[in-house]
DNA sequence: GCTGGAGGAGGTACCGTTTCCAGTTCTCCG
DNA sequence: CGGAGAACTGGAAACGGTACCTCCTCCAGC
């Protein structure tokens, strides 16, 4: 009777139950559940038995409040559409999943008064900890907001003060841009155009760095064009554009981001440029637009899902030990592809 | 003192400490919170004020036990990394987070007993409501635990009994295929390969009987090819190796889905076919790839961050008003592009 | 035989709310 | 002026657990 499948899910058995009819006191069941030591196996066969009668189990939000610990994990992301973004929560789920933590995950779009918001609504679940891949790097609000949040945080691909005691994952996009920039020296490019979202972030200062560092090595003159704008399409179009009207338009670019290509692409397409001939083209993270595009396009690659795990693990060590914020910096790799081209003959002086 | 913005963040207040500094009972300070009409206007004053000065936040946790309802929604989806998936999760995120629910997602990997724990996870995490992209319509397990769920679920493009009560925002697949299918048939192609992740789902099932309409209704031979087998992209490889290894290779192939598409571009560039001259080539749903390949490939588009948000307005409306489980359906759009190429000449008998 | 400690079980305060119930005051009407 | 009812307010019981504290029993050691 009490059997029935339809009863057991409508109505929940609390502990209370659990324990008049085994006749027991409910801290005897609380202590049977939590494999509590001081627990005669008679007890504990008679507790498990009424449980498994009625299918009994522990309230998750009565624990929570109880325990002051929710076993959740703010994710708060630009925007999760974007690839490189997916790929973040994708590694990061699989490794709080493991871990029984859930992963609450919010859009920012890119605004960092919503990047606030979200953290006051995460910190109002009571999450245990958060993942931010935040909007802003500088933003004073944010990091007042942080420094005093009282749980444990990691910034993914950000640099932000060490007051805030965050952990950071962090790529190493200069060693790749610096791999991809001796590529096209190498090709007897000189003059790269660089289009980046922002130098206000730590990914587009590193990928500048990383130019500069491989054309300095040299001893050349820097000739490179760099235009930050948005991480939007739009950038990516308006920026190719202006590199395409100057009057010594660059023989190579590099597209600092997925949403950039495709504006770069789209202006070199309307315009009749041919990648990887009448222009070299490097892109930053490997999708299957780069790879499949014909010409395959060069790429700055990471792992991204390895990324979102990483981020995970971090938060995950910090919330077991406690354990002091820590940095991780993940490599990058340069795939040289047919779209970086060797520079035409008359412009490589 | 206590305006301490540090000690604010560390101590949280609660209501009792909020009623004993107003001087007034507890029940009353919920009763302002909470709108409650009985309150004069005296003590709804000293209790704000009160409320303001130690930054009072009622604790939700405490809130969702009382009410029994947590303001947060489950997503199940195959594969956030997947484009596809990533937009239905940022269209529902976006109606979600716009009626003050958290959104709480997990990776099923393709793996319906995946769906099951995941799904069985929600529900210890005391969900109000459920999204579900599943990996299986036809899995009995899933569909007897959907069936006494006790809470509302919204199917995501699949289709399910109606014993189980779920609302479903599906895509109309069988339109944009018909159109696909026409179109393909004008330029003259007969064989035409089309590659899909499964017949035991919906979208199969549908894209299938879109094609076999369109031919039908010329009253023509159907020399169509139907391969079904995963959504990876290695089926997309297998199937159109396998398809140029026919005695009569298709003149055209319709990739169904973003993953096919890949391996069936990887095997097509692999083995020299160029795309809109040797062979036509159609996919489903309007990436980057599809957009700026080149030639642009002919795409079955569909509007995927509105079927999300479409999925999280009907959980919504349900959440709200207890409704009766609705069937949004949505449109899907064949958009011609240059790889939907002419049939060859000797091919078109 | 008494003491001390360990093993085991029960009772209950507490986590932080909401909400019902009861009680008080005040107003208004007959 | 008495009583009905409205307008407020306070107290306390939930919600469903956890964990501390207490108490009892039993056994070893002196």
């Amino acid at each position: 009777m009490s059997r029935d499948p339809a009863e057991r899910v409508h109505h929940r058995a609390n502990v209370r139950e659990v324990a008049e009819r085994a006749g027991v006191a409910i801290s005897s069941v609380s202590r049977v559940l939590s494999e509590h030591p001081d627990v005669s196996s008679a007890m504990r066969a008679r507790v498990l038995a009424v449980v498994d009668e009625l299918g009994y189990e522990p309230d998750f939000l009565a624990q929570s409040l109880r325990r002051g610990s929710t076993l959740s994990v703010g994710f708060v992301v630009g925007d999760i559409s974007n690839p490189v973004m997916s790929n973040f929560a994708r590694g990061a789920e699989s490794v709080l999943r493991a871990a029984g933590y859930s992963m609450l995950l919010m859009n920012s779009d890119g605004d960092p008064e919503l990047d606030e918001a979200h953290i006051r609504f995460f910190l109002g679940r009571r999450v245990d900890g958060m993942l931010l891949s935040l909007a802003s790097e500088k933003r004073r609000a944010t990091l007042d907001l942080l420094e005093h949040i009282g749980v444990p945080v990691v910034v993914i691909d950000r640099e932000v003060p060490a007051r805030i005691g965050a952990n950071a994952v962090l790529s190493d996009h200069r060693a790749g841009m610096r791999a991809a920039t001796e590529h096209l020296l190498d090709l007897g490019h000189r003059r790269i155009g660089l289009i980046i979202p922002s130098l206000e972030m730590r990914a587009g200062r590193e990928r500048v760095g990383g130019m500069r560092d491989a054309i300095a090595a040299r001893g050349i003159a820097d000739e490179s064009i760099v235009l930050p704008g948005s991480l939007l399409a739009e950038h990516g179009e308006a920026a190719t554009n202006q590199l395409l009207d100057l009057p010594h338009p660059p023989t190579a670019i590099i597209a600092g981001g997925n949403q950039l290509l495709i504006g770069t692409l789209r202006v070199l397409t309307a315009r009749g440029k041919l990648v990887g001939e009448d222009i070299a083209l490097v892109t930053c993270d490997d999708l299957p637009l780069a790879e499949l595009y014909r010409p395959p396009i060069a790429t700055i690659a990471r792992d991204t899902v390895g990324i979102g795990r990483a981020a995970a693990q971090l938060l995950h060590a910090r919330l077991q030990h406690a354990e002091e914020p820590a940095t991780v910096i993940l490599p990058t790799t340069y795939r040289a592809r047919a779209s970086a081209s060797m520079a035409p003959r008359e412009v490589a002086r």
